[in-house]
DNA sequence: TAATAAAGTTAGGCTAACCTAACAAATTAA
DNA sequence: TTAATTTGTTAGGTTAGCCTAACTTTATTA
C-alpha cells in the first residue's frame, strides 16, 4: 500500500507523528500510549485508536493491540520532517518578523504544514541554517540530524551552585510570558540561593535580582 | 448564526470566497454562475451547490436558486484577505527566499491559508508594503484598498505600435515559463509588428528579439 | 413557440476525522 | 489471586466536503 516515494500525510496525521515524537522524547523510551497521546492531541482515545489503524497501514507506526506505540524508521522521518519545520519558522517569526518568544508556537503549529521541500531548503538558507530555535531547541538539519536534547532541569541544580538556561520544556504562552517577566533567557546564568524542603520552591538570582519559583516552574526549564 | 465579529472559515470555505472574487475580476460583473465555479475549483457543479448554501447561511454569498450568485460586502471583505496573503506571501517567496516567478504561486496557495493577523502585519512591514505583486498584480492593503485592476491586454494593441507588459492573467507555470522563455517580464516594452489576419498570430519585438505568439497567449498578458 | 441544450439542484453515498457508549484486556491493589 | 482500576478497542453516529445520477429550471435556437 505505501509507495514510500514520498506520501503526502495529511495534517492530521502529520499531528499524530509529531506528537509520538514528543511523547519518546518525553517518555525517553521510544514507545507512547493511546491515551497520553489522546490527551497531547485533545482528542478522545477512541479516535487515537482509529487513526493508528491508519498509521499502521501506511507503515508509519508500529504497534499491536493492546501494545505500545512506536514510530516506524519512515514515520519517524516524517515526524522529524515536520519538527524541522516547526523549528524553522519558529526561528523565522523571531528573527526576521520579530514576534516575541511566547508568539512563535501558535503561528508555526499551523506553517509546519506546508507542502514544500523548496520552500523549507530556502527558508533554511534564508536563517542561514540555523541550529537552535528561539526556545533552544535543537533544529534537526535536511538529513535529520540535530544536537541531543538538554535533560537537566533547574530542578536538578544543587543548591548554592549556577547554571546556564539553554532551553524550555514547555512551549505555552502562558509559561514563557512568566519567563520573560521573570528576566530569564536563553544563556542567562541561574543562581540557586535556597530551596524550601517542604515544597521545593526555589530562591533563584539572575542578573542580580531574586526571585522565587515552584517546582514545576523549575522543571520546565533545561539547563546545563 | 453567523456572529461578524471575525468567523475562522475553513481551508474550503476560503477558497470559494476566493474563487468568486478571481470570477468577478474576470468577468466585470459581480456574478458568478455555479459551474464556472465548479469548474475553476475543479469540482462538481453540485459541490458547488452545496457550499453556496452554507456560505448562504453564514452571510458570505447572496444568491437565489437558479440565479447568479454575488459576493457579501462581508464575503467579500474575506475574499480580498485572502488575496492579500496570497500575494504577500508570492512577493516574500520571490525577493526575500529567491523563488522563480512561476514558481510561487503553488506554494502561497498554501500559505495564504495561515490565520494570524499578527503574521500578515509583520510580513507586510518585513516587505515594506508592497503594492504589486511579482505577477505585477495590485495587493491590497490592510484596509481592502488596492489599485485597479488591469484590463488591456497584449491582444488590444493596435498593429505597429507598443505597449508595456504590466502584469500577467494566467499564473500557471507553463504559462510562466514560456513568458520567460520569450525574453519577457513586467515592465518590458513590447512592440507589435505584425498579425497574421487568419488567426491572431502576433509577430511582436521585445528587446530587439523578434517572436510569434498566439491570440491566447497575447490574451494574458496585460499591458498599458 | 415549441424543442433542445445548458445550467443548476436534489437525493443518496462515500471518506476522514471526530464523537459517545459499551466492552475487553492489562495492570494494580487488597 | 481475586477485585478494582486503568487503559485500550469496537460499534455506531456525526459533519464537512466531495461524488454520481436523476431531475428541474432557464436559456437558446429551429
Amino acid at each position: 500500500m505505501p509507495t514510500h516515494t514520498a506520501m503526502i500525510l495529511s495534517y492530521t496525521e502529520e499531528n499524530y507523528l509529531k506528537a509520538l515524537l514528543k511523547l519518546s522524547f518525553e517518555n525517553g523510551t521510544e514507545e507512547a500510549g493511546t491515551n497520553e497521546l489522546a490527551a497531547l492531541l485533545s482528542v478522545k482515545p477512541a479516535t487515537v485508536s482509529d487513526m493508528l489503524k491508519k498509521l499502521k497501514e501506511k507503515e508509519l507506526v508500529e504497534y499491536k493491540k493492546y501494545g505500545k506505540i512506536t514510530l516506524t524508521v519512515i514515520g519517524k522521518k516524517y515526524a522529524i520532517d515536520v519538527l524541522r519545520k516547526h523549528r524553522l519558522w519558529e526561528t523565522f517569526l523571531y528573527e526576521k518578523l520579530d514576534f516575541s518568544w511566547d508568539e512563535v508556537h501558535e503561528v508555526a503549529e499551523q506553517l509546519e504544514h506546508i507542502h514544500s521541500e523548496k520552500l523549507v531548503d530556502k527558508l533554511d538558507k534564508f536563517l542561514a541554517y540555523p541550529q537552535f530555535d528561539p526556545h533552544g531547541d535543537p533544529i534537526p538539519n535536511k538529513k535529520g540530524e540535530m544536537k541531543v536534547h538538554y535533560k537537566k532541569t533547574l530542578a536538578d541544580v544543587a543548591v548554592g551552585t549556577s547554571c546556564k538556561m539553554v532551553a524550555v520544556k514547555d512551549n505555552s504562552s502562558l509559561f514563557l510570558q512568566y519567563v520573560v517577566k521573570l528576566g530569564l533567557g536563553i544563556n542567562n546564568k541561574i543562581h540557586i540561593v535556597s530551596k524550601q524542603e517542604y515544597d521545593a520552591l526555589l530562591h533563584i538570582k539572575v542578573n542580580g535580582v531574586i526571585s522565587s519559583v515552584s517546582q514545576k516552574f523549575a522543571e520546565n526549564i533545561f539547563v546545563v
